[in-house]
Formats: structure tokens, sequence, C-alpha cells
DNA sequence: GATGAATGAGGATTCATTCAT
DNA sequence: TATGAATGAATCCTCATTCAT
């Protein structure tokens, strides 16, 4: 091929993209993204054929980071209570931190432009969480239940807390270890 | 003397935003909108001044069914639990049976659109059953927390009960009691 | 008739037009125009059944101030000269005095919805300053042309002169008899 | 590397504008400049990022024209009446001859959409005739005013002057003669 | 591949005027 | 006559996507 695309090209859009999308919402302007991002517009295109194609990959990328954070040091964790609060620390901690990633994230999921595939790879990605989380609520309340119920209800949970961590940085420990708290007496 | 503002076509707007809003998001045409209610694509405008303003309108109206639904009949419920229950029954079971209303209220709940004004009087108006959690969740883990933190856990528990009894309407009343424990021992 | 129309009503409404047009330019909507006369929308077309109406209305109006201000005590002054700086003066003071007036005096005039006999009628109307003007210029340099030619120059010239004396009203009076003099030279 | 903007695409939309806006005046939609000019109604838009730009650019544009008009061979004039006739005869005949861009310029210079910068590079571009005035006026009845209002009682006789040269083309020289003896003697 | 102009179907909103009350 | 809601064409502008260079 003539000239191969740019990895740095194509993560200049992403980052962009998330910036715009955090402050605009899911209408940013494929444009203004290209213009944030320092390329020209016609750029986004050729790194992502369509608009949703790009949201596509915003959702994937963003997720994968979240699940590599949580994931990273997990296997080190003491009992079944301190793997879970491992996780939950990570994932809230870094959706505190990470506001604009966190508010495109929230964005997307409830967008019917993401596809459910996407969204199913997101989920599959997270497999060593979810498995802990299933294993921890094997006697719990919603034992019988879907396992998917189970994985939305503990994201609703966390993107809650991250919520007002983020709102409220002074009381975000607190925040984390009190509604971990509450996950830990709903599912177990 | 002149003629008055109808009712009618104000809530045949509302009622068909309700419809394009939960099948098309919040971008919905303002002009399709109209089209569906069977009014001129003026009149949109004579009804709610901006797109902005039918946002807010539509919150507060789909926001106060919903507060209405819970609370009727919650000072014959029995203790604590019973009532509780009795509003997690009403709410669940209403988003389960109004998918679309449902869908439209998460849209504007996240929307910037919609004010921070109309949102803190949505929850003012659903102060009885506000009071309600707050008392039970007195002594548990929440107890020390902004209590719009459990405002919002509970919302969000809500809401994905919600999302899965319309999805799978066999099992809406297991999913209701199996969630509704989840609550209980979140909070208490 | 069951209920006579209101002078003062319609002296609100044009009024009224008179600050919103000197502010937005003709363009400046009825329903506007009522809200600020104190009057509902519809009023507007009960005393000018167009809008188009309105701005003759406007037209003319404005110029018969303009025009009896200028001619008031034109009979007591000396000689020709001292008739003319009488008008001029009284003129320039007036549409100093009177931006609002002036500014919308000025889109109307080169407005093609003012019909040319509304403009002849003001013309008509400044008979005696015309008369005079034509008297003073019977020798000068547009002796020989239109007399309308003279009466726009003198109207451009008076203009000119309102705009500069409205902007700095410090030396209004200064400008308005450098501006005589250049009128004086100019036709005579 | 890609496609530049074509001059050509620009002047259609330009010469569209003066052509529609003589007719329609300022309110002349820019989608029937579009159609006129032969474009995409979306073209304008790249050419002109608003209609307001579109105003201010069209109003340089004459405005230039206008003055290099004006401007050309006035060096080999002989002595001050002399030049000053030159450019008398030369902006009168212009304006008589092009009586869509006088009608057009005579728009955008009252409209507050054309910005103050705009109206001042208009003017500064005019150096070369305002010197001449300037010199010819200094002694005159002005010659102790702000230099503006000189220019712009300059600019309003010649407006009238081509307003009525174009009416009554057959005459136009003999107002073209008329009007400038008005001038050398208001100003001198 | 890179660039940025070209495209034209919408989008929210305005407004003169009409007309039911 | 008074009122103000009703009407729907018209307005400026946006934008995802394509494509000439």
């Amino acid at each position: 091929m003539a000239r191969p695309k740019s990895e740095e090209r194509r993560q200049a859009i992403i980052d962009s993209a998330i910036r715009l999308i955090a402050r605009d919402g899911l209408g940013a302007a494929t444009a203004s993204i290209a213009k944030e991002a320092g390329v020209p517009n016609g750029s986004v295109f050729t790194y992502f054929p369509t608009k949703i194609d790009l949201f596509n990959a915003l959702y994937m990328e963003i997720k994968e980071e979240l699940i590599s954070t949580v994931d990273d040091g997990l296997s080190d964790a003491g009992d079944e209570r301190e793997q879970l609060l491992h996780i939950w620390a990570r994932w809230t901690r870094w959706g505190a931190a990470n506001c604009e990633k966190r508010r495109v994230l929230a964005q997307l999921s409830v967008s019917d432009d993401v596809l459910e595939t996407t969204k199913a790879a997101g989920f599959a990605a997270a497999h060593r969480s979810i498995d802990l989380i299933r294993q921890v609520a094997r006697h719990g309340a919603l034992r019988d239940q879907d396992s998917a119920l189970l994985g939305a209800v503990v994201e609703s949970l966390a993107s809650t807390a991250m919520n007002f961590m983020s709102r409220d940085p002074k009381h975000a420990d607190q925040i984390c270890m009190a509604t971990f708290e509450c996950l830990w007496n709903a599912v177990r």
C-alpha cells in the first residue's frame, strides 16, 4: 500500500471525539471533531467509514481501557470480597478521574447507534470481572436470574457511584466504600 | 375572549413527542412531532416556545405520572418493607408497561437540555417515596452519604429492573421481586 | 359602529413601531411591536390592514411632525437667508433630538414598501420649505434641473448633518451652522 | 492538494447577490442567491460562513470597484478643480451605469450588518479621493469640522446625483455637471 | 492516502396574516 | 371591535458523506 494509515491520526480523532462528545453529545459534528484533532475533515472517514463506526470504535476503545484498568492486579488480591473491592475501587476511581470518557461511554451505552454486537464484545471482554461477580452472587438475590441482569445491576450502581465521586472528589473514597458495601449486600 | 389554547392539542403534541423520541431519540424533528400529532408545525411553538421547553415539559409530565402511580395506595400498605415493596412494584411495573415513556425519561434524565431546576422539581415531587426510602436506609451502608446518592442508587436500580422486565415480560414479576430483594439488602 | 377604534391604541402602536424599527430595522416583527405597545398582536391589523400600511402611516406621521416643526415660526423670520437658516436649524435639531424617528424615516425612505404616492404626499406637505428653497436656488447651480433634484440634494445634506449632530451633540450647533453654510453655497 | 475554492463560484455568488439584493433588498434569501448563481444552497456557506459575511464581502467588493474606477487616470488630470471633476464624473457615471451595485451599496451602507471595521476599510481605500477633497475644502465651510463629515457630505451628494442620473439617463451629463458645481461651491 | 470543497436534504424557528371566540 | 391562537411557507444554517485534485 502507498501510505499506511497512521495510528497517531486515528488516536487523535478518537481523543478529539471524546472531548467533543463529552461536551456536545453524540450530535457533535464530524467536522468539529476533525478540526479539534487537527486533521482535515475528510480524514475522519478514511479512518472510520461512517460516524456510526466511529461511535462503535469509541465504545470499544473506552471499554477496553476501563477493563484493563480494572483487571490490572486482580489476581494478586485476596479472597472474594477483597477481589471485588479491588475491581470496584479501580472501576469507580477510573470513572471519577476520566470524567469525559465516562460521560461518552454513558451516552454510547444508551445509543442505538452502538451495535448490539459491539456491546456484547465489550461485555465479553470484561469476563474476568464478570466471572468474579457471578461467583460472589451465586447465592444472592439474583441467583436465579439471567446473568445479564446481574451485570446490568452492577454497572448501573458503578455508574451512579462514579457520578457522585467526580462531582464531589473530596468524598470520593467514602463514596467508593459506601457504594461497595451496597453492592456487596445487594448481590451476595 | 379569544380562542384559548387547547389542552387537547398540547397533549397531542406531548404524546406524539413521546412516541417519536422513544423511537428516534432527542433528535426527533419538531416537524415530525407536529405531523404525528396532527397539528401544523408552527403549533408546536405556540405550546412550547423552544424544543428545550418541550423537553422540560415532557420530563415533568412523565415524572408526575410516574410519581402519582407510585404514590397511589401507599398509605394503605403495612410496615416499612411492605411499603417499599409497594413502591417498587408499582414503579417497575409502570416502567415495564410504559416502555416509551420510560425510554424518554431515561434520555431526558441524562440530557443537558433538561434544566437542573426541572430535575430538582421532579425530585421534590417524589418526596413521599424518598422519605420512605430514607427511613428504610437510615442504618444502611449509605446512612452517612448525601441523600441524593441514595436516591440515585435506587433510581438506577429501578431503571435496570424496568429494562429487563419489559424485555422479558414473562419473568417480569420474578425480576421485580428479585431486584427488590437486592434493593432491600443494598440500602438497609 | 359598535366600538370606535381607539386613537390611543393607534398611537401606541405607532410609537412602539418607531422604537422597534429604530432598533431592529423594518424586519421588526408585528407581534413584537404589538407586545411593546401593550396591545394584542391581532390589534395591529385592525388599525393597519397590512404591515405595509403601517409603514406608510409611519412615514406620514413622522414626516408631518417634522414638517410642522420646521414650518413653525417660519413667516416671522427675516430675509431669505434667515428663513432658510430657520428651516435648517429646526430641521436638523429635530433630527438630532429625535434619533429614532430620524432613523426610521431614513429606512422608510429607501424602502420599496413605502409607496411613491405616500412619498409624494410627504413631499407635497413640505411645500412651504420647498418653495423657499426653490426661490433661494433660482439662480444657483441647479437652476435648470428638475426641482426634485434640488429637494433631494437638500434632504441628503440634512440627513448627513443630523447624523453627525446626534453622534456628537456637543458640537451640534457648530455642525448645524457649518452645514448650513455648505447648503447656502451649494444651491445659491 | 484538495480542490481549491473556485474564484469563479465565489464571483457567481457575489454577482447573483448583487442582482437579487438590488431587487429584493437585504432580505433576499440565501437560497435564491444560490439558485440564481447556479450553485447548491450549501455552497453559499462554504464561501461566506454567514449571510453577514456575504454582506461585508459584497460591500468591500463594490466599494473597491468604485474606488478603482474613480482613481483611474486621476494623476493625469490638471489642477484641483479638474481633478475633482475627474473624480466626480467617474464616480457618478459609474453609479448611473451600475444601478444595481449602487443600490446594493446604499443598502449595505445603512445596514448594521456591515461592520464598522468594514466601513472603515472602505473609507481608507478611498484615500486618494479623500485627500483631494480635503485639500479642496481646506478653506471652505467645513474646514473646522471632523473630516468624516466632509466625506459624508460628498458621499450623500454623489448618491443623490447618481440616483437622478440613472433615472433620467438623457440628462445624466447635465446632472453630473450641475451637481459638481453644487459640490464645488458647497465645500470650497 | 491526504485534502478540503461540494452537496442538498433536513433542522429549529419566525412571522404576517387569518379567524374562532 | 377585541383577543390571541392557528397557520404553514419561508429563513438561515448544519452536516454526514462524497469526490476532485
